[in-house]
DNA sequence: CACTAATTTTAATCCGGATTAAAATTTTCG
DNA sequence: CGAAAATTTTAATCCGGATTAAAATTAGTG
């Protein structure tokens, strides 16, 4: 069975999970260019050469990577939104969420450092993905200046900030528990404070 | 005369820095993997063997921009603390300082994303720096809690939330002056907002 | 057990971009 | 102008890590 299969079996699956799950980690612990495959096969006690069995290559793996974490980016979003509220009770509800992905069981989320260096499809496909989801955010805040519960502001640079805020979490946060729940429990709180009316 | 040299005349020195803001806008842009020597050659019109005159290497660059980026963080807090005032207001005083960095006429400030693919002494000293300015600034927002000026708060988490809002600023700004202006107006207001009492 | 598919390894190859050396050009300044 | 220093280029070399191919091992299945 090639990797590009669609009938892939369940262990191969979970394996394939694992490895952009080790992937990840290296890449925001040491970087794109300082992670060589072979650091990637180590953590799963493979060989170099063993990975191109579940993907094509480097590149690919960056793009799974960086798909993964579109997923989960969106996944928290729309589970915020569903759940419902004023915006600014779902702007909060998807901070959770969304810290909570970062620091906790969904284990190393990539940051989308090397956006640039994917080929050209893959390029847009993330990019676009990456603008729909500030534009939803952002969304959710206009609805909350909109419904009251959010205090009139700058909604694109708000939204990058906050996004900045998130984004850079993998940057110190390196797996401890006790540093996992000081930040679910402080980031929602702090960043939406500055946004009560 | 070599790059080593430190009785470099002024025109090199000017270069060099102009090479250090190329080597930023490449690195911020394309991701480190993502520029060779030749894309930061190109932008000041030169080949890239002839980033070696100024620069022993890439590593060196990457070092340097990064020592750059320090210099610049470490004084906007410097500034901030001289000039004064309660915990809550120097505080403000650095975001408006270094987010006005980020934006203007600073040029580009290179984001961290590669330090562990530095030489062991710079790493180290890259880190230290890291680390010591995140202390210092963490310090500022204690002095506010202490003084009454600033909401009692988890400062670790805090900084952390405010430095991340801050470094990720040059994934999104690329120059556009309209842009820098609502970043200097919305981040200080939006990120002290958080933490009135 | 024997046979086939799945998985991993070993052992090359390959290649882009970093680096170097020497030559050429430009600048400085008497 | 002309010599020495500064700057840049041309033309290799060099190398680490990605990639590939084929062989070996392991797991599943009648």
């Amino acid at each position: 069975m090639t990797s590009a299969n669609s009938g892939a079996t369940r262990a191969f699956d979970d394996k394939r999970e694992r490895l952009l799950r080790a992937a990840a980690r290296c890449f925001n612990e040491k970087g794109y260019s300082g992670t060589s495959l072979k650091d990637v096969a180590i953590q799963l006690g493979l060989t170099d050469a063993a990975i191109y069995y579940y993907i094509a290559g480097k590149q690919e793996l960056v793009y799974q990577c960086y798909m993964r974490a579109a997923d989960i980016g969106q996944r928290t979003l729309d589970q915020a939104i569903a759940e419902g509220g004023s915006g600014f009770h779902v702007a909060r509800r998807y901070l959770e969420l969304h810290v909570a992905a970062h620091c906790g069981n969904e284990g190393p989320i990539a940051i989308m450092s090397e956006i640039p260096s994917l080929a050209p499809e893959h390029r847009e496909e993330i990019l676009t993905r990456s603008r729909t989801h500030s534009r939803n955010f952002e969304a959710v805040l206009h609805h909350g200046i909109d419904d009251g519960s959010i205090v009139d502001c700058d909604v694109r640079m708000t939204g990058n900030a906050i996004m900045g805020a998130v984004n850079w979490i993998p940057k110190w946060f390196h797996g401890d528990p006790a540093v996992a729940e000081d930040a679910v429990r402080t980031f929602p709180d702090y960043l939406m404070r500055g946004l009560k009316p």
